[in-house]
DNA sequence: AGCACGCCGACT
DNA sequence: GTCGGCGTGCTC
């Protein structure tokens, strides 16, 4: 009998012994009995001495050795992973894998998807008549060579009836789809600046290369990951595609099939049926598919021919996990380009600071596009509106209606945009704009008002309510954050007749209600939208011409340090939906802040400005990308528990489990969404400028954790390395 | 995580 | 006398 090592889904550090006849390759799927159940494994090491009672080593029961095994790459991947995030290895192996390999019942091989080509008798068929212009333009696409079902099926969406009847009076042939194919010419041309682009990275295959590609709105980036995706895939290697979920549109894949319409497509994301995940997944895994596109569980695909991976909207906070495995899907990307010894495209508006500081260190390469594609769309216009001292009627100033009438009364459609993300109550001087710090951290207080006190939630430093403002005297402070119910009111009573549509996630909870919403849209039937970061992404309203910002300070009160990063990039991207038809569009940002670097680079669309400076004062405080971080959070049914459970593990440290010198640990605090699901949440937080001993402290945590929590069972408790959400 | 084993209270 | 509460420990 040779044992084994297998990794098991439970959350424990250790791999299982298991007995079988003969040695099993690594990587393979394995049933083994486990506690009177029957459970997948994968075999993690073959060939191993028993380290346990070798009567307690029970046989595998069922080996799936027709399913090819997990490839070496694969596994180095998800052992690294597993120690980054200090998960236990077992579960993140499962988290990686698609819902159908996690099951103890053996998966069928994926249908082989079949082409169409012509037969002998098929060549000497005419073609169908000339007003069939559908059934032509199939025909033609037969006679360029093998077509496969989606390609047809973007070619005349009756494809499949029409395929089938041809085949059968014996004019086609059906073939197994090869997983590359010829590539059409692009229809696009690109300009200097996309083709310098392409070509530098072009350049750089065959090796590790990263990228970071920062192309403004309307730019074409798409098109400059096509032109590479294109001769990549030509020269027989595999692309993996991430993009964040709300990206990942029928209008993309459609895209993506029209640009590669012979390429075979894995198409991996959450929404998908499991079934059809574990398909597409095996496909990639068997180089059946040669281009993923996915959202980012996709960054766990196996691809044994890995010649490029593109991350579009690098910054875009999907592609942080934030349950089980806390991963970060575009540092994992980098990893595995890294590995697979390619090059890697990071694209943005607006980069995450993080990779912008490694461009500007020369750790990846930028690539900058300037220019909007197309010239007739002009860059929005921008403009400021100082409300300071501003009486507001339900938070829009007298100038934020006269434009709303204004572009009503000349047809056109208005946005209003309402920015309540990353929000915390706070305290600000509403004549100077002065808002309050805490003294020992780089974080902004929290206003607790039932408590009457100020409240930093980095360190737990308290401080009562002041008065005065520090700055200038002014007695009047104001607590921001009031809610924005009334905004749709105030739009009816000053645009009487006009069309107002809230949307929210009430209104779009089905999926067909935003094909009604496009509907009603494109019939010129919606005059203002209202709503929140729904809004910002993915959708594009051609009509649209004036974005009305309303309450765009309201994060720069935020106690996370990340939220200036992500009103400027939320901003930047709301206006690009303002005018990016013929017409250029307005945008109106109200604020009391408008000197604010946030604003003034927003003014200018700069984003590089607004980058160098933010990164400046990230510096300046040891923030990341400066410095690195890890929370360790506890939730338990009261407040008191959780913080007295972390306070436990803080006590214990000083009995020989001293951490690094050069890591700070601060907390335990209340996080900032306390309450979650009746359960209520602390956390700490470790940083340090050397990862080494950040991991290190990480370690040390979690021994802790796993002992004091077999007393506290009420707790549950997580790890998050590198976490976006403070 | 789940599941069994175990040692103290209220119940037909 | 038994049924069952959830504290503690283990899983190849």
């Amino acid at each position: 009998m040779i044992y084994h090592q297998l990794a098991l889904n439970v959350p424990l550090d250790t791999l299982f012994t298991y007995a079988h006849p003969h040695r099993l390759p690594e990587g393979t799927r394995v049933a083994v009995p486990f506690r009177g159940k029957t459970v997948a494994a994968l075999v993690w090491a073959a060939d191993v001495a028993a380290e346990i009672d070798s009567a307690k080593i029970r046989p595998i029961a069922q080996v799936f050795d027709h399913e090819p095994p997990l490839d070496a790459d694969w596994r180095a991947l998800l052992q690294f992973a597993a120690r980054y995030y200090h998960y236990p290895l077992g579960q993140a192996v499962f988290a990686a894998l698609p819902q159908g390999l996690r099951e103890a019942r053996p998966v069928a091989p994926p249908p082989v998807a079949q082409s169409f080509v012509l037969s002998a008798t098929g060549l000497t068929q005419a073609a169908p008549k000339a007003h069939h212009r559908k059934q032509l333009a199939l025909w033609q696409a037969l006679q360029q060579g093998a077509l496969s079902l989606p390609a047809a099926k973007a070619i005349h969406t009756q494809a499949p009836s029409l395929l089938k009847q041809w085949q059968q009076q014996g004019w086609l042939d059906a073939i197994a789809s090869p997983a590359h194919g010829a590539m059409p010419p692009s229809p696009h041309v690109l300009n200097e600046e996309q083709q310098a682009a392409s070509q530098a990275v072009q350049a750089a295959c065959g090796g590790f290369a990263p990228f970071l590609l920062h192309g403004i709105t309307g730019s074409g980036k798409t098109e400059v990951y096509f032109d590479i995706m294109a001769k990549v895939l030509a020269a027989g290697r595999q692309v993996l595609f991430l993009l964040p979920e709300i990206n990942l549109t029928p209008q993309l894949l459609a895209r993506v099939q029209q640009r590669f319409p012979h390429t075979r497509t894995a198409v991996l994301h959450s929404q998908a049926a499991a079934g059809a995940r574990t398909q597409d997944y095996l496909r990639a895994q068997s180089g059946q598919a040669a281009l993923v596109v996915g959202t980012r569980l996709a960054v766990f695909t196996p691809l044994r021919q890995l010649g490029l991976v593109v991350v579009d909207e690098e910054h875009d906070s999907s592609f942080k996990q934030d349950s089980d495995l806390r991963y970060q899907a575009r540092d994992l990307a980098v990893w595995r380009a890294q590995q697979a010894a390619c090059p890697i495209v990071l694209g943005s508006a607006t980069p995450s600071l993080e990779s912008w500081h490694k461009a500007r260190h020369g750790d990846y390469r930028l690539l900058s596009l300037g220019r909007r594609a197309h010239h007739a769309a002009a860059l929005p216009q921008i403009v400021l509106a100082d409300v300071r001292r501003q009486k507001l009627d339900n938070g829009f100033s007298a100038q934020a209606l006269a434009l709303l009438q204004q572009n009503h009364a000349q047809g056109g459609m208005s946005m209003v945009y309402l920015n309540r993300r990353g929000f915390a109550p706070a305290l600000f001087c509403g004549d100077c704009g002065h808002t309050f710090g805490c003294p020992h951290c780089s974080a902004k207080m929290v206003l607790h008002q039932q408590a009457r006190q100020l409240r930093c939630h980095h360190c737990d430093f308290r401080q009562p309510i002041p008065r005065i403002c520090p700055d200038c005297g002014n007695q009047d402070l104001t607590a921001v954050g009031h809610g924005t119910q009334r905004v749709e009111e105030t739009l009816r009573q000053a645009l009487p007749g006009a069309a107002v549509v809230r949307v929210d996630r009430d209104s779009t909870a089905r999926k067909q209600d935003w094909a009604q919403l496009y509907e009603r849209i494109d019939a010129g039937a919606v005059d203002v939208l209202v709503g929140t970061q729904m809004l910002a992404k993915g959708h594009d309203f051609a009509r649209l011409n004036l974005v009305l910002v309303l309450n765009a300070d309201g994060s720069l009160y935020s106690a996370d340090f990340r939220a200036p990063e992500r009103l400027f990039a939320e901003l930047m991207q709301v206006a690009g939906r303002a005018g990016r038809a013929d017409a250029p569009g307005r945008v109106l940002v109200q604020t009391q802040l408008p000197d604010h670097a946030v604003f003034q680079a927003l003014k200018a669309q700069d984003y590089p400005r607004f980058a160098d400076a933010e990164l400046a004062a990230r510096q300046s405080l040891g923030l990341p990308p400066f410095a690195f971080v890890a929370a360790i959070r506890a939730d338990a049914p009261s407040m008191s528990e959780a913080v007295a459970f972390l306070r436990l593990i803080i006590d214990e440290q000083a009995n020989g489990f001293r951490l690094p010198e050069t890591i700070s640990q601060f907390g335990p605090v209340p996080m900032l969404m306390a309450r979650l699901a009746g359960r209520e949440r602390a956390q700490v937080f470790l940083e340090g400028t050397q990862r080494r001993d950040l991991h290190h402290s990480i370690g040390l945590w979690r021994q802790l954790l796993r002992h004091f929590e077999t007393t506290h069972r009420a707790i549950r408790w997580s790890i998050d390395v590198d976490p976006t959400d403070i």
